[in-house]
DNA sequence: CCGAATAGTTGACAACTTCAACTATCTCGT
DNA sequence: ACGAGATAGTTGAAGTTGTCAACTATTCGG
């Protein structure tokens, strides 16, 4: 209950902190001799090439009227010229004169000299944590159903910590499980980073839009000859749903195949049920079970199989 | 260069995007009889209590006229009340009525609501990385010369990771250390939470309103009887300079007294220029110091030692 | 071919922004 | 003590924005 209204005060003082940016920024637009209303214009008939004034009001959240008569004002500036649609004649098409499209790139510089202003007092690595505060509040905030640019890449520096981090956090809040866990897990990825790269390892990670959707690595299972085994499956919470679970697992079996493993096994706990479909829809089968008590719950491990030749 | 203007873009990107949200949010107020202004003065005055004319337009970034018409208009109300300065009476004082009071009240909860429609898709874990990554970007923003509340506290489920995680990226970033160093710190965070609470031990983050500012552990010396190691001393880029290492320092200095040590040590690299004159000031001495090759980098690794009976 | 929907224009009015002129009051240095 | 200059607030004027409603021209569906 006090969490609630906390968040709540957090994300006021945060709406009252950046509309005071978001002020400053605009502020810098009054070196011109065009109105806000008329830059933002511009701007947005720039980035589209030619539209209608209707598009512009719903795209600016303006009133037509108001559209019609700024877009008059700029056409009486020279910035605008306005014909007929061509096969819908209550249409109108709205483009950028030659002195527009100077106007329009003039205006970007000047944006773009704004939002470096801001970035200017941050060093790099601070530049990349505001870019990727901004990133996460975008996505968190607009539902994202987004399907973007999803790219499985390797781990860079820093990430296997990353990885143990949100692993820990997750397992935690949703089975209960303590540090034991998070501790196992710090282990194993740092057995994975310092194994030998014969016989073939890989770990992917997820990478949308910068941001770590996802990951699971590929190691050779502990004596026993041509066998891989898949361990580390997981999907960020926001993203579930959309299949990467079952891409990163494609991925990785393929991976396996190609490197010349014969067979592949993984552990994992019978409560990971969403884990359990996919390994199923891989083609992996249950070999055997078995309780155990770790991570402070009681646990039902599975052990699945996979056999590549086929 | 190419991620210079990556950034910008995406700076650019969130301005717009919260141009938005904050549009949709201020739309809600338009349900009372109040126009925008008129609602953030009355919250702006109710906040503070009771102010001056100038006081409101700096903070609201108005102009003193229309500063003036509108409190007038609010007098018309009956929501505010203005009387003549006391020791000045060029200022004016401008409180609310007890009708602003009640009218203040209901704005509050139209915003909280507003701010709650926000969070409201979220989930628990969602709500947490929202808000962390708001007060991140008002913290980077902002400059942040603000000394809020410091807290040392022991560290939760999931933060052993972020700290590696934090570190082998800034040391990679600062000295080239490479995922050796990654797996070394994993490896010592999993010790350290694995080991015994006897002979004591104790690790702390220095929690700056939710976000890591920094951290230190302490452990019993390995081999050597009533010996504290101090550990894994580190502070974020953006919190430096302002004598949290110093304190976390004094903090496990003070802690490792209690706890019955007579002596403590620590085992840092040269390069490390801060963090030595941060263990000089604390009373540690250098007792010898070796070459050694880690981390894809030539060391010079230094034994600093401290008495902890005088 | 008619009624309904859509694109845009125009008028009216209240509110906001910006600038400049103006009064009353205070501060500071001499 | 006093005058120059700064500060707090008020008022006027002109232009812009936000909102609503009435209106024309055009297109679409049956």
């Amino acid at each position: 209950m006090s969490d609630q209204t906390d968040d709540i005060a957090a994300v006021r003082r945060f709406n009252r902190f950046y509309t005071r940016i978001i002020g400053l920024l605009e502020e810098g637009m009054h070196r011109t001799r065009f109105t806000l209303s008329e830059a933002r214009m511009i701007h947005e008939i720039g980035k589209r090439g030619a539209t209608s004034g209707s598009e512009l009001a719903s795209e600016l959240g303006m009133d037509p009227g108001q559209v019609s008569r700024l877009l008059w004002r700029l056409v009486d500036q020279d910035q605008v010229y306005i014909t007929p649609g061509d096969d819908d004649r209550r249409r109108s098409r709205v483009s950028l004169t030659a002195d527009g499209d100077k106007t329009c790139a003039r205006l970007n510089i000047m944006s773009d000299e704004a939002a470096a202003g801001l970035l200017e007092p941050l060093d790099r690595s601070g530049r990349r944590r505001l870019v990727q505060a901004m990133k996460l509040v975008m996505r968190l905030l607009s539902g994202s159903p987004e399907k973007g640019p999803l790219a499985f890449r390797p781990h860079r520096i820093g990430e296997l910590g990353w990885l143990t981090y949100r692993q820990a956090l997750l397992y935690n809040q949703e089975y209960g499980w303590n540090s034991e866990f998070e501790t196992l897990i710090a282990r194993i990825y740092a057995d994975y980073e310092d194994a030998p790269a014969t016989p073939p390892k890989a770990l992917w990670l997820a990478d949308f839009d910068g941001e770590v959707a996802g990951s699971v690595f590929v190691v050779p299972a502990a004596g026993e000859e041509k066998t891989a085994q898949l361990r580390m499956l997981y999907v960020e919470p926001t993203f579930r749903g959309k299949g990467i679970g079952g891409m990163l697992v494609d991925h990785a079996v393929k991976f396996a195949r190609n490197a010349g493993y014969r067979r592949m096994i993984l552990w994992t706990q019978d409560c990971l049920v969403s884990a359990r479909k996919i390994y199923q829809a891989a083609g992996f089968t249950l070999a055997r079970d078995e309780r155990h008590q770790s991570f402070g719950a009681d646990l039902n491990g599975q052990y699945w199989v996979l056999d590549l030749e086929n």
